[in-house]
DNA sequence: AAGATTGGTCAGCCGTAGCTTACCGTTCGT
DNA sequence: ACGAACGGTAAGCTACGGCTGACCAATCTT
């Protein structure tokens, strides 16, 4: 996902910097489109993939969300007196 | 992880709770110690684990840094004007 | 001191993620 | 119209993560 930051690319434009093969490419491309994280447009026989700002947006809130949950709820007990029951 | 964000727990514990065998937690556990996630203390026979509050809040702040560097170069491409080269 | 509890480790099995190769469809150039 | 360039898809292989069962060590109880 690093390799689309910088400017949308080709598959095969990607494949050339990965240590992957073009199919390799092909198919996490394909996943990353389910996901909603990448989008891509023909142009003649190739096609440009580029990242989703939305997506990518999304993804992150998730996860903030995600660990403000977790360390909330993780540091209410640690403030609590250690109820240790043997 | 989850598990022992409530209170400590000892390892049979988390395995009657967890689908799986006790075995396996304690080779989760393993990679959690030496992730520096969670700590271990000797009680008897026991052996009572607890998450380790530096350890979680370090790997927050390191996605956090990842996040914030990717999504910052990331916006800073989008504000640049479109420069496709065919 | 002997049995019971608890947990770590080892060996082996299994499912699957992810890769490659081969093939086919589509689009462009001449 | 035909070859070249580019990508998607299918089939198959491999490596590895993660689980289980068996075993051993350590501690507690009586």
């Amino acid at each position: 996902m690093a390799c689309l930051a910088e400017r949308p690319r080709a598959v095969g434009e990607l494949a050339e910097t990965l240590p992957i093969s073009r199919p390799a490419v092909s198919q996490h491309l394909k996943v990353l489109k389910d996901a909603g994280l990448v989008t891509d447009r023909a142009a003649g026989t190739r096609r440009v993939y580029r990242l989703n700002p939305a997506g990518v947006a999304a993804l992150r809130d998730q996860l903030d969300t995600y660990w403000a949950r977790a360390l909330d709820s993780f540091q209410d007990v640690t403030k609590r007196p250690d109820e240790e029951k043997s």
